[in-house]
DNA sequence: CGCCTATTTGATCCTCATCAAAGAATGTGG
DNA sequence: CCACATTCTTTGATGAGGATCAAATAGGCG
């Protein structure tokens, strides 16, 4: 049973050259990068690292100069109060950039650790400026994924300052099924979801307890089915109405829509002042 | 008093036309502009529209194919529930992009609106799209834009999600006061806040009735003095410690040159016109 | 099988929401 | 310039959603 909706997720399969991952698709899907583009970035020489549950990606506060690409497994954002208490600030699935910010910042206010075991590739960000600079598509595809970001942001704002708690849950079932590639599904979704209600509350802004409390009364009031690992979204409209949640979220049809448009090069030798920022 | 900290500030000084405004300090502090490229930003033919206390920029769901460039007064992007529950997701101050999103997505999901007053800048995003086809430097500028309202949000999920009201309130003038240009003052800081009370409510997840509260405790601790309009911070470093505030906000500190100046009390009749800006 | 972690449920408390209404500023029209 | 309307701030009283504390149950894993 969860075999067949593991199976369903969208994950690495491996043979004996990348194929087609969970990031090459992803990548892919956005349509601004070419084949030859999607080519440079698997050339450009990257380090695979494994990791465990907890294993730490970034430290909160620390000085970054590598670029994780989340190959496998799920991670996350987070941010601690000096006394301790954790927020989520974004939630990582196969495809997503762990530290896109360290693009441009050289220390990243938040950390990344992994919610799972799993892999990512590491990629000096140097080298992914000299990519972005060499090849359109990908500076573009890198600022496209910060602005995607910001949606899920903005939209999280909503979630934590004006729904409640069984809203909350229920906008973040959608926003995950969306982000794992149901996003065209209509009435039930099962899918793999290795989170904790502990991190479910550290994300929105809720006890464990009270998560747990919020998963029974959406289970009674049949908008859906969770066993340990695995979510059925029995009634995916009913859940999003009772989520608030956005149906064109992450603006994933307007991709095709806005093919033509070009956002220059990084060139640090163009902007010289900016060589401390992107190196 | 005003002119002589306007005087401080870099770049552009001419004599008869008005002083820099915000946009253009900005935009020069971030380093990533070569004067060129700022020049070429203020040539490209942009409209001015004046706008009331509430005047709509974008309802929500809006297509949009305008960028508009906060000059002058405060404003913000919002979303509704359903039922008319509103969050703030992010508080605009003169020189901000009011819809950064509209320059990737042709819709947006949040509304912007004036908080006061005020007038933006209308560019049409094809022209930008040119612009940074043209000029890496302007490229880079929006993409440094976007990732530090990721920042911004980030912060703000932490507030929502495990601030009590005091802490959110604390921060969240912490916040403004950094991005008003004071993040380089220690000991007490006074500026203009033409927020009112229930503003701040919707930006915090809170009820006004609440913040005026928090408001009142946190001067009862003699961390701040606010009048209508005015915010005085007594002592920066204990509002930070209150808020859990992170003093290189931003990053700022990677931008040189970053000016000092102040805003003079605010004025809703007539926001004096100081400035002519990009154009 | 036994340890450990995650889920579930109950009881009580507290922060913040809600409801209500009285003051202060501000704005408007005469 | 005053009188009135409006909006914003302030304070009080009460209630609810979610936190906290505690403990039992259920799974996973060596």
């Amino acid at each position: 049973m969860i075999e067949a909706s593991v199976r369903k997720m969208p994950m690495f399969r491996s043979e004996l050259r990348p194929a087609p991952s969970m990031l090459d698709t992803r990548l892919a899907s956005f349509g601004f990068l070419s084949p030859e583009e999607i080519a440079a970035l698997k050339e450009c020489g990257v380090t695979r690292r494994t990791l465990k549950v907890g294993g730490e990606l970034v430290r909160e506060g620390d000085q970054v100069d590598t670029l994780y690409f989340l190959e496998d497994g799920w991670a996350c954002q987070y941010t601690t109060t000096r006394d301790g208490r954790r927020q989520i600030s974004a939630l990582l699935v196969p495809g997503d950039v762990c530290n896109l910010d360290a693009l441009l910042f050289r220390r990243l206010d938040v950390g990344v650790r992994m919610l799972t075991t799993g892999t990512v590739l590491a990629v000096p960000r140097d080298r992914i400026a000299t990519l972005a600079a060499n090849w359109p598509g990908i500076a573009q595809c890198f600022t496209w994924l910060g602005f995607a970001e910001n949606t899920i942001l903005s939209r999280r704002t909503l979630c934590l300052g004006r729904l409640s708690a069984r809203e909350r849950l229920a906008h973040l079932l959608c926003e995950l099924a969306v982000r794992l590639g149901y996003q065209s599904v209509t009435g039930s979704i099962t899918f793999a979801m290795p989170l904790t209600q502990e991190h479910i509350a550290d994300t929105l802004g809720l006890t464990p307890v009270h998560v747990n409390r919020s998963f029974r009364q959406l289970r009674t009031e049949g908008l859906l089915t969770s066993t340990r690992g695995t979510i059925a979204i029995c009634d995916v409209a009913a859940l999003r109405r009772a989520g608030e949640f956005q149906p064109d979220y992450l603006h994933v049809q307007d991709l095709r829509d806005t093919p033509t448009f070009e956002i220059a090069e990084y060139d640090r030798r163009a902007a010289p002042r900016t060589l401390d920022r992107l190196r």
